[in-house]
DNA sequence: GTCGATGCAAAGAATTTGCAGGACC
DNA sequence: GGTCCTGCAAATTCTTTGCATCGAC
């Protein structure tokens, strides 16, 4: 299932560019399709290294630069999780469960995990506040059970 | 009521950092003395341009290696809400309220919330989780009041 | 006096941008 | 064929570090 959803991700988003008058080619195709097989974060040089080890090498410019259109799109969320880096993730369709991340101060691994308790106290947030809530992350620090003693 | 807290936040900081060893300067003390006064977030330019435009001018590496210690010693809490720079505030003793950060996607500024149910559910989530949390971000996105068209 | 703190300037790291050539439609 | 895309390298921006000097204890 998991494979499945992946397939989803990457076939909606070429097909969103391509709507978007948005042209294909190899290299940005590569991107989508590491992209869409991401369970969680990755960084852009993540995804450059990745990539040269396959056989389509992509230039970082090159994933900077589709990363920031998918972004636009709201196609892959933007974190930063307070590593050195952003990182990114394909966004979930509106309504579909997405995360949150735990991440570990000492192996600087970021652990994914749901709560419904927790996003029905932030959509009554939300209404709460007079502005307009597009988007939101919950970051939890600490360490995790691998590190633990 | 603020004033005294800020008060206290600054004098704190100033003990602990003795105790641990460290020595008084003026332009650390600028340094504490204005984020003490704070009451969100600040990035370190700011910091350093607030104080060039008063008396004690400090350098801005001074004032990254003053934000450092005070990170570790959980005096302040660096925030990345997505800017371009990282962000930071006086850290609230343990215990008592803090706030989390609604961030306006059209002007950048960050607007503190504070919401007694949005703790009581992470607390639980971190009992749920394996994992030791030791801090958590909630970071809102969208527009705010005055810039809603 | 000793050792931490400072400021400047240089080094680093992440991300963006300019440009010439190449590919898609 | 025009326009969008790519890769490289240079430019930017934020942050850290090296070093000589100054000041606190």
């Amino acid at each position: 299932m998991d494979r499945t959803q992946s397939a989803d991700w990457a076939g909606r988003a070429e097909a969103t560019l391509r709507e978007r008058g948005h042209k294909a080619s190899a290299p940005r195709s590569a991107v989508l399709a590491l992209i869409g097989r991401q369970e969680c974060v990755v960084s852009a040089q993540d995804i450059a290294d990745e990539l040269k080890r396959g056989r389509q090498k992509v230039g970082i410019a090159t994933v900077y630069r589709t990363l920031e259109i998918l972004e636009e799109l709201r196609l892959v969320q933007r974190l930063d999780l307070g590593g050195e880096s952003a990182r990114f993730e394909p966004a979930t369709p509106d309504g579909h469960h997405h995360h949150h991340h735990f991440v570990c101060r000492i192996c600087g691994r970021a652990i994914p995990f749901e709560d419904d308790s927790l996003e029905r106290v932030i959509d009554v947030l939300g209404k709460r506040l007079k502005a307009t809530v597009e988007e939101h992350d919950v970051i939890l620090k600490g360490v995790c059970p691998d590190c633990e003693g």
